[in-house]
DNA sequence: TTGGTTGGCTAATGGTCATTAGCCACCATG
DNA sequence: CATGGTGGCTAATGACCATTAGCCAACCAA
């Protein structure tokens, strides 16, 4: 559908511009038509943003509760947990890099949905970490402190990865999995 | 100086709504003024922004440099860098915000020269890796995404971290300290 | 063929903005 | 008391922008 072009330039056009600062011309021109015409498939450019980061939070989510799904041990859980995190913000890092950085531009309702999901999506990692030291697999002094470590890896994958240059996809998750295991003080096989 | 005051306004303002969303009736509002007269002080709102992430930029290398100056066991050196680090972040987070988020809204040549200061304080941490590597004191499988892992921590506090709540300074520079060891495999103390 | 719908276009509309021009009060120095 | 600079103001200026209105060609169904 055009629907779903229009939604995918607005995308790119955020991660290079910035919300602020691209223009309806700017995304009508990236799938060739002029701005005005995008409200034939599009209601706002506000509309179009917030969408975006919804099917960007939930689909996060989604990943995450597959990649822990049925498994209980501690260390495991992290061990998915943090590689579904890291490899989702590579191959989606357009959407997660909006998604971190246009907060700011969203307006209410949209979003105070939004940082719902997002403090429902750290729980889930907070949880992971105090389960994981009261049954001793871990070691932590703060388990907050801990996520927001663990969350702020993801982040910064979605700013600096690149799918033609540098670590691939696997060597970036396989390190930051390693990485998350050190962190919270788990033994490394 | 009213300049200085301007700066700090801006710098608040460009926290709050971003660069591109601040206006300049915004800004002098901050100190007392209108936004016309803010130009008998500042040359212009890009000006404005690329001094403010210039000084930011100086002021961490020093920082840094200061830090880990006359230390020569990578553990001790990487311990003080990342303490330099946090606390940078936590102390300055308003500009390390700016800093790390209004890069897009810098025009040339502005821009190279700040990335050019963020390249340098990475390449200091990968160097400090690898040293610590090469020395034994570390186990890292690859010291840039370690490098960005602990650079990315610093980023994150710069994001969350609050004067008035949460965990102190001092806590989240302990807890980073102990994350950034673990995290290159540095034996804990 | 006809009549409606779809999806494009250009031209408003009603803003907002950075920056410049030109004015003036204040104030310190002679 | 002049006088010149400082730092504020309001009013342009010359943009640019999201969104809406109104037009029209192409296509599709009857």
């Amino acid at each position: 559908m055009r629907e779903a072009e229009i939604r995918a330039a607005a995308l790119e056009e955020f991660v290079r511009r910035g919300y602020e600062a691209t223009t309806m011309a700017d995304i009508g021109a990236a799938v060739g038509m002029r701005g005005p015409s995008l409200y034939k498939h599009v209601s706002s450019k506000q509309d179009l943003l917030a969408s975006l980061m919804h099917t960007t939070m939930t689909a996060l989510l989604h990943h995450h509760d597959e990649a822990v799904s049925g498994v209980d041990d501690p260390v495991q859980r992290l061990r998915r947990a943090v590689d579904a995190h890291v490899r989702f913000h590579a191959r989606h890092r357009r959407e997660a890099f909006v998604g971190n950085r246009e907060l700011r531009s969203l307006v209410e309702p949209h979003r105070s949905t939004i940082l719902g999901l997002r403090d429902t999506y750290e729980q889930r990692f907070r949880a992971l970490i105090t389960d994981g030291v009261a049954r001793g697999a871990f070691r932590v002094a703060d388990p907050q402190l801990a996520s927001y470590a663990i969350l702020d890896l993801g982040m910064g994958v979605a700013v600096w990865f690149r799918e033609d240059a540098g670590p691939s996809e696997n060597e970036v998750a396989w390190a930051q999995v390693e990485f998350a295991l050190r962190l919270v003080g788990a033994a490394t096989t």
